[in-house]
RNA sequence: GCGGAGAUGCCGGAGUGGUCAAACGGGACAGGUUUAGGACCUGUUAGCUUAGUGCUUACCUAGGUUCGAAUCCUAGUCUCCGCACCA
């Protein structure tokens, strides 16, 4: 009883339990930052969109949040038709999983998820239009999923091919990559994962690539994110070269010797005289007909070491192979060269297999050693050196140089060499200039439960048919028995169906969308999340779009960045949209640590609860916090002591508006107030928050006791987007009856910024220290300080006057050096120069 | 291997040619206030030196450019991140 009156006067000043819920209540109620297309600007500030996790909300989101929410808040208020929405990633392989573990079925545990993170993100404050709200698990959602998929399936962007997936017999389902830990399943320690070749589903992103990489340059987007893309799609120029392939006969399937033309790709065609065997991937699925059968145990045996190494082995993996028992033909000698099958080559980029080149190229170099295959010198340096080494190579030659051993070409520098070899191919019709890119089609099947369902069925008579739009939403079924693999495949009610061509019997697909799917087009839906007659509607569309701020991690740089820019292009290129990149701009945050310095985590147990902070400073204060330890792109480290800094100033600023006296403000708090403002301003729309809160701060500190309503508006207006709340409610104590969050940014007046009152501020600075510095120094201990000034200088100290005393905790006073009835026991007048006062102490 | 980012005082972190012994916050220390604790206020926080001064050493290391470098260049060390046998 006695306690809780204590608490209740020490935090009487300042409750801001109820301040907060009061404003989140009236904002909610007001729907003031509910938006409609109208003929102001629009700005459409976008956050990625999250995962509704079971863990809940931790201090990091609040930090990755209040980011967004901060720069909605500015870009609202200054004018602009602020579209900020949320919505929820709700389909994917983790909610199945926790659903099973928990025993639960997805749909509900998902929606309690999500329920739950609503409520979180409520109570930090932030502006969302939550009548935007969309959660990919829907019919509602989903249904336009498989709309597009149709649409892209009829533009000839999907098709179907087999592909390796990782497979565990014990759970009986494919894994993700992420499920696979070192070869092994991630359930199940001591069952290997097998290569299962099935048929899924792709779409076409290779299609896009060269446009995908060009319009890179067109973006405002971090650099190292640009980078990151152009590496991932990673275009290279060189040529196509046509190889014959002889392979004895083999009986059974091929009683004849086969000859077939393959192509290869190669950045180094000067290097072709140099070929002394050929590899192609243990991947690649025709490689079959290349085994001859004297080969065929060797290449089985081959292959099967191979796959129990698994599938991502650390690097330094030895190159290996063995011989397949067919001979390719080098076009431009007729030499005949035997063609191995090796673990280093990778079976989908460009054709599956290489030319070896051993003395030109590094890994071919390591095989041809490993194997004794001859080496030929093609390419010789300028200088000499590198050859002379025991007459035998060390390592290969990479560096361009002057043909040898190259009929006629020899001679030719190998950069030329390049483009005649080329030409040279070319007119014999065995080769062409081509450009290769390492992006690959995507593949979206996933043989997985909660997801959206592919719509695709397959008839008995007709084979692959496509749903009919009007049949949309294929529904994902409720009621479903979870535990072996995807429990579609054993539901008959989903799976059986009616051929929509020939109404004979036919199957659903029962694989499920890459939820990567959903998020490709998320940002779209949020411009009209409520029709259910279109995805969206275009006009709608052609308001909103594009997004003029996207924010989030930096983890997406290549895969959702990528999807998301290629969907966007596609659906202009389907008259959907207009515009060509989805992103104006984009912001990556940083990560929040634990105090421990590591990744917040369950398991670590650092992990710090938005409620648990809230409770015991406020939600303005953990915002401002979050966005004062550093720049908000850079890692930053919770710290449970740091935030009592922000909590103080906080207090503080409630504390002087406590007891405020207005009155007229003057030309010094005018300059720094206008300062300020265009600091901020200009540091908000950068993102420097950190530097934007030490201007603010600073400016608080110069506010007098008595100043203009005007300064302590403008100065609540310039906190507002950091600490919406308490700003709110000293807005109204100030006695307006609107809404702060809906006021006006204020305006730098340029005229009003005085660099000599800016100026004078140090000038008194450094009157401080001095006397400080004396008063370190002295071994008296003084009570009084005497200031000698130049006469028109006296103005300024005497403004000041109550300052320096505090700050010096001395009694002050001010003379005039010219002044004859002065107090001067030491004559320190005389030391009184321009912008630096004399001082006397006693 | 390739590509990218970075290294600043006790800590976090600004600063990217002079206005820098270096913003701001935290911590520590000192003083004030207070019945006490807390809270609050003020100051100090590289070293020496001085009634408010001056000097030296300082922004990973070693060189260099410059009248002048935390900031630019060269080499190196370390840290983090992305891709990874892409022919």
């Amino acid at each position: 009883m006695v306690k809780k009156s204590i608490k209740n006067k020490i935090e009487s000043k300042y409750d801001f339990e109820k301040i907060e819920k009061k404003w989140q209540k009236k904002w909610e109620t007001s729907k003031i930052f509910q938006v409609k297309e109208n003929k102001k600007k629009k700005f459409y500030v976008l956050e990625m969109y999250p995962y509704p996790s079971g863990s809940g909300l931790h201090i990091g989101h609040a930090f990755n949040y209040s980011i967004g929410d901060i720069y909605a808040r500015f870009k609202r208020m200054q004018g602009f038709n602020v579209l900020y929405p949320m919505g929820f990633d709700s389909f994917g392989l983790p909610a199945e999983n926790a659903a099973i573990q928990k025993n639960k079925h997805p749909k509900k545990f998902t929606e309690e998820v999500i329920q739950n993170f609503i409520k979180q993100q409520k109570e930090l404050g932030l502006s969302y239009d939550w009548l935007r709200i969309l959660r990919t698990h829907t019919p509602e959602y989903y249904k336009w999923n498989q709309f597009f998929f149709l649409k892209f399936l009829e533009k000839g962007l999907v098709y179907r091919k087999k592909a390796s997936v990782n497979w565990c017999s014990k759970c009986n389902t494919v894994l993700a990559n992420e499920q696979v830990h070192q070869g092994k399943c991630w359930r199940h320690e001591n069952v290997g994962v097998e290569v299962k070749q099935l048929d899924q589903w792709f779409i076409k992103t290779t299609e896009y690539a060269d446009e995908l990489l060009r319009d890179i340059d067109k973006l405002d987007w971090p650099e190292r994110i640009k980078i990151m893309q152009k590496n991932w799609i990673g275009k290279s120029y060189g040529t196509e070269i046509n190889f014959e392939i002889e392979t004895p006969a083999h009986e059974g399937c091929s009683p004849e010797p086969s000859k077939k033309v393959w192509p290869i790709f190669t950045t180094r065609p000067d290097t072709i005289y140099g070929v002394t065997f050929m590899v192609v991937s243990t991947q690649h699925y025709d490689l079959d007909q290349l085994v001859s059968a004297d080969q065929e145990k060797d290449v089985e045996k081959f292959l099967k070491k191979i796959k129990s190494v698994g599938k991502k082995n650390l690097e330094g993996l030895e190159k290996e192979g063995v011989f397949t028992g067919s001979y390719a033909i080098n076009p431009v000698n007729g030499e005949k060269i035997p063609v191995y099958v090796g673990n280093f080559v990778v079976a989908d980029y460009g054709s599956g297999m290489v030319m070896g080149v051993p003395a030109h190229d590094q890994r071919d170099f390591e095989f041809a050693e490993k194997y004794s295959i001859p080496m030929k010198i093609v390419i010789e340096p300028k200088d000499y050196e590198i050859y002379e080494r025991k007459g035998q190579l060390a390592k290969a030659y990479t560096g361009e140089g002057f043909l040898v051993n190259s009929e006629e070409f020899n001679g030719t520098e190998s950069k030329t060499a390049r483009e005649k070899i080329t030409k040279y191919l070319e007119r014999k019709k065995q080769g062409r200039k081509t450009i290769q890119y390492k992006l690959k089609d995507w593949l979206i099947s996933r043989q997985r439960y909660w997801g959206t369902p592919i719509p695709i069925i397959y008839c008995e008579k007709c084979g692959i048919v496509p749903v009919d739009e009007k049949d949309l939403p294929i529904k994902l079924p409720a009621d479903v028995k979870f535990g072996k693999g995807n429990p579609l495949t054993t539901n008959e009610k989903f799976l059986n169906t009616k051929c929509p061509k020939c109404n004979g019997k036919a199957r659903r697909e029962t694989d499920t969308m890459d939820t990567f799917f959903d998020s490709s087009w998320y940002y779209l839906r949020y411009c009209d999340n409520l029709n259910n007659k279109k995805p969206f509607g275009k006009k709608k569309i052609d308001y909103w779009m594009p997004v003029d701020q996207y924010i989030g991690g930096a983890e997406h740089a290549t895969m959702h960045l990528i999807y998301a820019r290629f969907f966007s292009k596609v659906l202009r290129d389907l008259g959907f949209l207009k515009f060509d990149e989805p992103f104006t701009k984009l912001f990556n945050q940083g990560m929040l640590h634990g105090e421990d310095g590591y990744v917040m985590s369950k398991s670590r147990g650092n992990v710090v609860l938005p409620e648990e902070v809230s409770k015991k400073y406020g939600i303005d204060t953990a915002r401002l916090f979050l966005v004062s330890i550093a720049s908000p792109d850079t890692d930053i480290q919770w710290s449970s002591k740091g935030i009592e800094g922000s909590y103080r100033f906080v207090k503080k600023v409630m504390k002087h508006f406590g007891n405020i006296k207005i009155g007229k403000t003057d030309a010094r708090i005018e300059s720094k107030l206008n300062k300020t403002i265009k600091g901020v301003t200009d540091d908000i729309n950068n993102f420097r928050y950190n530097l934007a809160i030490i201007k603010i701060r600073n400016l608080f500190d110069r506010i007098p006791e008595k100043t203009s309503k005007e300064v302590l508006e403008k100065f609540l207006l310039l906190l507002h987007p950091f600490c919406p709340h308490f700003t709110e409610e000293l807005w109204q104590n100030l006695g307006n009856k609107s809404f702060l969050s809906l006021h006006k940014w204020p305006i730098t007046n340029e005229k009003k910024i005085d660099e000599k009152l800016e100026k004078q501020e140090e000038q008194v600075d450094n009157l401080v220290q001095d006397i400080n510095n004396i008063l370190r120094i002295v071994k008296t201990k003084p009570k009084s300080a005497i200031i000698y000034v130049i006469p028109n200088e006296q103005d300024i100290y005497e403004d000041y006057l109550d300052k320096i005393q505090k700050r010096t905790n001395l009694n002050i006073r001010i003379y005039s050096a010219s002044d004859k009835n002065k107090y001067d026991p030491e004559n320190k007048s005389k030391k009184v120069k321009q912008g630096r006062p004399g001082i006397y102490l006693e």
